[in-house]
DNA sequence: CTGAAAGCGCTTACAG
DNA sequence: CTGAAAGCGCTTACAG
């Protein structure tokens, strides 16, 4: 038994109409007269019909599916951003088809999926990809963009917050409270992000004379709470420790109060990010908020225009964020 | 100037044999010679040839495309579920459409977009649908799975943990601990988790003859939070508190510590999910574990069944969890 | 504005 | 096993 399927050609019949008109009634940008538009209208909500959106595809060599590619769903800063982005495109009319990762790098069947669905575009969050595969893409004149992280190389578009800048004042911040030694724990190393916000940090703290060590870790709440123990048992609190996220900064508080060390007044702590558990009265963690609101925007709107119009330029565009102030500094 | 698109005929002219053999190497199931094979394959190869999802799924009137419903994804639980149905279904072959909805009812735009991708299964986590429309992907003949949520017609697919034998579980284990009064604290009213839990946990507690009181929130930490808040100012600390979720759990946590409430000497807490930050140090709460990769095999296992051949045949799938003890009992 | 017709890139009976 | 051909449901020049 077959799916009853209804198309054009019924709606036409019905409508009195050729299969063309129809065609024009459901297609964006098409000309019809009114009066064909209604019996059109009219006979398609008799049937049922709905155009097949594989077919517009074929035809128009072209779909409104955008590819998000993620790798991070345990750290709550990126469901967020699959949200958004999901209710913008959306408002577009694209759909998102939701690619994980669990490797860091993302695989080649993922590839292969993005390139065989021919999505609009793709966006990569916190994956990293390889430069030929990256380049597949360009080759294909599928937009690509990079969220929340930046290649070395500059053909690659990018949407990062400024954390260049946010790790400036977050160390001006500290080295006005305490100047004794402090500590930056670091995301995945291979990561822009985790790199640029230990740069900021490290250059203001230099200028300030302020020494300060750094713990290589991963993103995760486990992979801060284990740093923190490692800070403990090297024998010396430092005067503030500045996390590269959020989530290892609540591993890290943890970590300090299971071995009764006083936040702020031993030990000041900083993440990054400001995600909903940052606020909870349990951590009340300072820390830099990402505006993903406007990072995601500066992704849409990037994508939507490469995609009716593509161009290949790409660009590292920063987008500020501000300082939030709670109780562990 | 176009995309480069290499089709079937391009590789089939290089090769050396019909549009039909190249066709038959891609399409699983089909027959063809180890001969035709290589050459199809090395002359696809050359080209960079991969087969046009869209034209396939015309042809075939069906897709490899599942789509995911979800609201909730602030919750931790549900970022979690979403990355075992994509690593799932990526293993056989399916990708995944991601819906999300902000309102409670699944809307009618994302309905036509999931019917206008023909989608090959619907899973439908948190959200609700209304009836009429959970007819219309019966209609189209596309199977659908309610995922921890269940409706009262027994017309539709659901797979969700054993709610009423948890809670049960839950209220003996805290009928042998306390015999005051205790607090059962809902999500949203109208979901079937919620309401299960609740009847369980009250079914015990009349047996033993101990009292309880319901306050109604949402499932979400702010809304544990301030029902903890209302409880504490109704005057009397309750002995138990059975929160119908973990995050709304944690909620209380933090609204009961603020006010200096000892857990769990004053008031025992349990959650429902085991979400990761039960485990965490700062909460440990005890709660009920949701085996999320069991549900997902059972909704994944059902799913490629429907879709390969479609019964329509629906049940209340039930999986047990368990009951995992820490520190707030 | 409208219709007849070509064609997007596949799968799949049907012959050979 | 293989090839020629029909056809899936659309969009879009091209005439009228």
């Amino acid at each position: 038994m077959m799916k009853p399927t209804v198309n054009a050609k019924d709606v036409a019949k019905l409508a009195g109409v050729s299969q063309s008109s129809v065609s024009r009634v459901f297609f964006d940008g098409a000309k019809v007269t009114e009066k064909t538009r209604q019996k059109v209208l009219a006979a398609a909500k008799e049937l049922g019909y709905r155009p097949n959106e594989y077919a517009r595809s074929l035809i128009t060599n072209s779909s409104k599916i955008i590819g998000l590619v993620m790798k991070g769903v345990q750290n709550p800063f990126y469901p967020q951003v699959l949200k958004q982005f999901t209710t913008s495109f959306k408002k577009h009319g694209y759909s998102v088809l939701f690619v994980h990762t669990n490797n860091d790098e993302i695989q080649s069947d993922d590839i292969d999926t993005l390139l065989n669905y021919n999505v609009a575009g793709v966006i990569i969050t916190d994956a990293s990809m390889s430069m030929n595969v990256a380049e597949a893409f360009q080759a294909n004149r599928i937009p690509l963009v990079f969220f929340n992280r930046k290649l070395t190389s500059s053909q690659f578009h990018s949407v990062c917050c400024n954390n260049l800048n946010a790790s400036r004042k977050i160390a001006e911040y500290l080295a006005a409270l305490e100047t004794g030694e402090m500590v930056y724990i670091s995301g995945n190393e291979d990561t822009s992000t985790s790199r640029e916000r230990e740069q900021g940090f490290a250059e203001v703290l230099k200028q300030r004379g302020i020494a300060y060590k750094k713990y290589t870790s991963d993103f995760s709440y486990n992979g801060g709470y284990e740093t923190a123990q490692k800070i403990l048992s090297a024998g010396k609190i430092p005067s503030a420790v500045f996390a590269a996220n959020d989530i290892m900064a609540l591993g890290v508080m943890d970590a300090f109060r299971k071995q009764g060390v006083q936040i702020p007044e031993q030990v000041k702590v900083i993440g990054f990010d400001n995600i909903d558990m940052a606020s909870w009265p349990a951590y009340e963690l300072t820390t830099w908020e990402q505006p993903i609101e406007k990072m995601v925007d500066e992704t849409v709107n990037y994508l939507l225009s490469e995609i009716s119009e593509y161009t290949g330029r790409a660009r590292a565009v920063e987008v500020e964020g501000s300082f939030v102030e709670r109780k562990t500094t």
